[in-house]
DNA sequence: TCGAATCGTCAGTCGTGACTTACGGTAAGT
DNA sequence: ACTTACCGTAAGTCACGACTGACGATTCGA
């Protein structure tokens, strides 16, 4: 697994309340800095600081576009947390199964 | 949506990179606590402490058999997370190809 | 019944990261 | 050119959570 690093950072970027608000604003659609600070009850450098991390993550994108800088979701590197745990349950599911089967046989004797 | 607060718990819950790998552990199947705190470079109390959280996000189960406490995958916590990334990635996508088409039409003039 | 094994909890330490204020830089309008 | 708007970065503070060591509870085997 030589991304698993990848998707420790999309994880533990989306692990942070501001920052999940964040992405949930950038549901919508691109926006600026301002207009995604203005509703939350933290400060604007902290939006820029959260964008940062979100963007290293790579869960956003920027387009400069002026003075302004519009951030939009990255719909890679969502897919690549979405894919992880597709996995993650298959793993479970599996193991699920396997542990009634042999509940199952124990139950025969 | 009046479950988000599980799903921001589950979601802090594997941000952590050693409940990572006790989650990664569980997908071979169910295990006590000794062995999985055996490969790790943390204390046992200290995968006591993480499974805790884990369980408390829904996102493992145990059954106590005898002196030992076997944890295992919990499928539904795990599905929960996976159906909000799955909408978060169709939002993504949706939006891209809004973004898209106001590009497309913007040209056009 | 007594020791050993397995585990959860408690108290305390310590590093990490989220936040604010202040500052500098860039682009558009007048 | 000068002002205004929008934004990223730097430095510093502070709370939260991950970890350890010690302790008590429970269960099984001798």
């Amino acid at each position: 697994m030589t991304n698993g690093v990848t998707i420790g950072h999309a994880i533990e970027a989306l692990a942070d309340p501001t920052r999940r608000a964040i992405v949930e604003a950038l549901r919508a659609g691109p926006s600026p800095v301002g207009a995604l600070a203005d509703p939350l009850p933290v400060s604007r450098p902290a939006v820029s600081q959260h964008l940062r991390v979100l963007t290293d993550a790579g869960l956003v994108e920027v387009t400069p576009q002026g003075t302004r800088r519009y951030y939009r979701l990255a719909p890679g590197g969502v897919d690549e947390l979405r894919r992880y745990l597709d996995k993650l349950w298959d793993d479970a599911l599996t193991a699920f199964a396997r542990a009634a089967e042999a509940e199952a046989r124990k139950r025969k004797d």
